[in-house]
DNA sequence: TCGTAATTTCAGTAATTACTGAAATAACAG
DNA sequence: CTGTTATTTCAGTAATTACTGAAATTACGA
């Protein structure tokens, strides 16, 4: 490995989430190369930075390519590849959201919304179907929020963020206030 | 394998989505097998509804517990150890939220930090670091905004999520509505 | 302390996943 | 076409991860 001591460190600790992000040490590696380099890569480079063979290389861009991870770009008159991520971190978040909902949610919610269709034979599959029944709620539920919120702006999912919890004190203040103009037609627990 | 039908699907289903989640086939289906379950089983119940080896059923719960995603349970006059998981999905959702975190993200939140310390020797290295920086705020702002979060309770979660994105539209409004107030005495773009 | 059941550990093996080098294919320029 | 460079494919191998059975350990009750 032939780089920068500083971008070695981020390229091996990149390598090393790898598995538990659920992507190889390799993929990891180059998705971090990419990410710090100034200007896009070709394969070569890649190659020669992190020492690893061309094949290599070659089919993790392709695995970095199926995730929307990487941009291919052209110079004039080079007929070889070269390879970048967005400049915005919070186009690479929403694309990684993106990415990690479908390989790793939709399955989930299609196999449950399935098995929901079927009919129980037993008190065992009555009772296993009704826990799939809370855990597909939950995970709509989520989709739906995220769903949402994907469609903001950069700076209003900021907003959104730097908000955070705040939202439900405001949302307590509503209630209260709701609740007494209710009051006097309608009284309710509480 | 030994389960009704519905339920057999749904442990296969978890045990292939395994691997793309960060566990392995034998921990997915122990899971999927436990949540479930009306009560909890011991370690012979698993082996024999799923037929893998007492030492794996072994070896996979504690990968459970080491994740605090099983509960440990006894029954009077019986030494038996007996698991399940929590009845509360949305419990079993912060947990997971939780480990995830650990695993997948404070260990990079730190390496981050790390390498920021450090002078770059160089124009190279001196941009990456301000990759790198914009990668480390965008982190912490999640983690910010998660640590908010996960204190609330779980209807006021609900509520947050059922929100969604429209909280953005009250701030609209409210940002017009300061604005207005005031543009008499330091008028701003927008 | 002995015996028994429950659980864990771990060396060996099976299964899976990652990686390489060589060959094939593609994309051009002359 | 032919030669050259870039990229991909893929069979074989290396490395890693998962799983098993046997032995060891633990936790009791008699």
């Amino acid at each position: 490995m032939n780089l920068p001591p500083l971008v070695q460190s981020f390229v091996l600790h990149f390598g090393e989430m790898g598995s538990r992000w659920g992507i190889n040490r390799t993929v990891g590696q180059i998705y971090a190369l990419l990410y710090v380099s100034p200007d896009p890569l070709n394969a070569e480079q890649i190659v020669d930075a992190l020492g690893i063979s061309r094949s290599n290389v070659s089919m993790s861009l392709r695995e970095l390519q199926a995730w929307n991870l990487v941009l291919l770009k052209h110079l004039p008159d080079d007929r070889r590849d070269f390879f970048t991520t967005p400049d915005d971190v919070w186009q690479i978040l929403r694309t990684l959201a993106e990415e990690r909902k479908k390989r790793e949610v939709d399955p989930t919610l299609s196999v449950l919304r399935e098995i929901l269709m079927q009919q129980p034979a037993s008190d065992a599959e009555r009772h296993a179907q009704a826990r799939m029944g809370e855990m597909h709620s939950l995970i709509e539920q989520l989709t739906n929020w995220y769903d949402d919120v994907k469609k903001l702006e950069t700076d209003r999912l900021a907003t959104l963020l730097t908000l955070g919890a705040k939202v439900t004190r405001l949302l307590e203040a509503k209630d209260k206030i709701v609740s007494l103009g209710r009051s006097k037609r309608s009284p309710e627990k509480g």
